[in-house]
RNA sequence: GGGGACGUAGUUCAGUUGGUUAGAACGCUGCCCUGUCACGGCAGAGGUCGCGAGUUCGAGUCUCGUCGUCCCCGCCA
């Protein structure tokens, strides 16, 4: 029989209660957590957002409330009725550990069936269950904290960008699809049968007509969506802050950032100080081959092409450059670590990994016959390489245009040696700003020069001259925002006048018809006296993942989506009823599997 | 689209070269127990070995396919 909560009213939170309260009456409500029945004497730990606190059920004293307890199981909803008494010997594991509750009346307002996995601070149940039952998942205490965590964070935010005069304004959700960038999310229309509305990438546009209409500070946070292949740090809708400013100097938006991601550190109880280091982009290509380099270790990369003599590159199919480290202490690794390494660089788009170690016995490489002592020599003092440390040269398969493809492969060897020999230093926080991305980048599918970034990115002035011309050397007024290793957002100076934008899409090989249908309405409001303006967009998912310490965003998102894009709770995405689509217009085409028919 | 890891009781896992009735721990159920807090003790229930084919006298184990979860590459302005 379960009880009805009627005007039972809850005096204090379980996680509450401390020996000041000694001596008080207190009523609970909670979730059973443990249970400890020694006949006579019965424990009850009740649990909810705050904490764990203990109720006694005594059959001599309080026969009534006893046999109640006996009937509780794990997860039952129970509301205790009892006094706040000091233990007798406490436990000093739980933050209740000095009192307990000794209970005069149990009420279960519900009961439960046995949950699939233990309601437990960490857990070892499998992703899939836990998302299935995330429910559950979310009643552990860890989920608790990192979703306070995460609000707290947000609320940090929004404080802060209130206070720096910025206006928090909201931006369609329905909103039509333009074709650069990502998969669109795309919703039916019913009045306009056969046309989309598309669920925002992110309120760019938007965001920027705003300034147009003399807002002159917005935020937003903000759901965005990009229909493309999931990753840990990636899932389909994801939050963002959204900013944008008029008349800014990139330093103005650097600092309005800075300002609020050392708040939002420090709500989660990490020290960071402003003024974040820059660096170029082709700088952090060459030195730790990536676009958001991982500033908490050293072992920076160094080219070494010159180290491969003509005639040992065509041997060994190299084709472009050669970038390489020294790895502090590895010269021991064994064959078969070796050739897990450069298992790893092929899977990264390695050419190969060839090896040089200094032991103390000696130098030996891989490519000594090849290269030759003297390169060997070469090789590793380029590296600064010390006596006990391994060097790894890398080259890649492909060359692409204007980038250093070698030094992206050796940057994926340097995180994965990084993590492996245990140079990370996890109490380091270390942002960075990177500059100087180029306009265009090259892309090999459509044989063509794409955006970088968007279509809307300001281009370096003196860079200008050269976009007919030279595209591949001009520079953009980009910028991404770093922070061990993670993108946590990327901005731009915008363009802001027409005639810039329209030359931008004439090299981007986009026709007058092109432009007036994807971009007609924001290329008119630019001729109506646009500012110069600019901002950033940071994803809020991964910067509450980083403080809560958590390597994936799921930690972080209350009902996030599985690698394939489903909830496995909700089981979305799901089949509609016929009727729905007849009224969209919308016939399901089934496609045949492809069959080899030969 | 490609590569890798995993899939056995409610959960986490073990399961030899293919061989009798598929095991452990935790959880669950019942009984005993007045100071437990990972309570303890005794007894018990619980399995379509992800699914489907194939090889074989015989498949959890071998082969092929398929589904699912995770990680990575491609992709993500």
């Amino acid at each position: 029989m379960l009880d009805f909560l009627g005007n039972l009213e809850r005096t204090h939170y379980c996680g509450a209660l401390r020996a000041s309260d000694e001596a008080r009456d207190a009523i609970v409500m909670g979730w059973v957590s443990g249970r400890r029945d020694l006949g006579n004497l019965l424990f009850l730990d009740i649990r909810d957002r705050t904490g764990i606190v203990q109720a006694v059920f005594n059959k001599e004293s309080q026969p009534a409330a006893h046999a109640k307890a006996e009937q509780a199981r794990g997860e039952f909803v129970v509301a205790v009725e009892g006094k706040v008494i000091k233990r007798q010997k406490a436990n000093p594991e739980i933050a209740t550990g000095e009192v307990e509750l000794i209970a005069t009346k149990l009420h279960i307002l519900n009961n439960a069936k046995t949950p699939p996995f233990p309601i437990e601070e960490e857990i070892n149940a499998a992703e899939e269950t836990r998302l299935r039952y995330r429910y559950l998942d979310l009643r552990r205490p860890k989920s608790h904290g990192n979703l306070a965590l995460r609000h707290k964070i947000v609320l940090e935010i929004r404080k802060t960008m209130d206070e720096l005069g910025f206006l928090e304004i909201e931006t369609p959700m329905l909103t039509r699809s333009t074709p650069e960038g990502a998969r669109d999310y795309l919703v039916p229309s019913r009045v306009h049968h056969g046309q989309f509305y598309a669920l925002p990438q992110s309120p760019q546009i938007f965001k920027q007509i705003l300034m147009i209409g003399g807002l002159d500070r917005y935020f937003q946070i903000v759901k965005c969506f990009r229909d493309e292949d999931l990753r840990a740090d990636r899932q389909p809708e994801f939050t963002q802050l959204d900013v944008e400013m008029s008349f800014p100097r990139q330093e103005d938006i650097f600092h309005v950032i800075e300002t609020v991601m050392v708040r939002a550190c420090a709500v989660a109880g990490v020290k960071t100080q402003g003024s974040f280091p820059h660096m170029l982009y082709k700088d952090a290509i060459r030195k730790y081959g990536s676009d958001k380099p991982d500033l908490r270790f050293g072992m920076e990369l160094h080219e070494v092409t010159d180290c491969f003599p003509e005639e040992a590159k065509a041997k060994l199919g190299i084709e472009g450059g050669l970038f390489a480290l020294a790895a502090p202490g590895a010269a021991g690794y064994s064959r078969k670590q070796l050739d897990e390494l450069t298992e790893k660089a092929k899977s990264n788009g390695a050419r190969g990994a060839y090896f040089v170690k200094l032991s103390p016995e000696g130098t030996t490489s891989t490519v000594e016959k090849l290269i030759g002592a003297e390169n060997v020599k070469k090789l590793a003092d380029a590296c600064g390489a010390k006596t006990g440390d391994l060097v790894v040269a890398a080259s890649a398969k492909q060359q692409i245009k204007g980038t250093e493809a070698a030094a992206l492969v050796a940057g994926q060897l340097r995180l994965q040696l990084g993590e492996a020999l245990g140079l990370i230093d996890r109490k380091q926080w270390k942002f960075l700003w990177i500059t100087g991305f180029p306009l265009f980048e090259w892309s090999e599918n459509d044989k063509t020069w794409v955006s970088a970034q968007h279509p809307f990115t300001g281009i370096v002035d003196e860079d200008l001259e050269k976009l007919e011309s030279k595209p591949w050397e001009v520079r953009s007024k980009g910028y991404d925002l770093v922070l061990n290793g993670n993108e946590l957002g990327s901005g731009s100076i915008r363009i802001h006048r027409q005639d810039i934008q329209e030359r931008l899409f004439r090299a981007l090989g986009l026709s007058e018809e092109q432009l007036r249908r994807r971009f007609g309405f924001f290329l008119d409001a630019l001729t109506y006296g646009t500012p110069p303006h600019g901002g950033i967009a940071l994803g809020i998912d991964r910067i509450a993942m980083l403080l809560a310490g958590e390597k994936s965003l799921r930690e972080v998102i209350a009902f996030p989506k599985t690698a394939k894009a489903q909830d496995l709770m909700a089981e979305s995405p799901s089949e509609v009823d016929k009727d729905q689509l007849d009224q969209l217009g919308i016939a399901i085409r089934e496609v045949a599997k492809e069959k080899d028919s030969t």
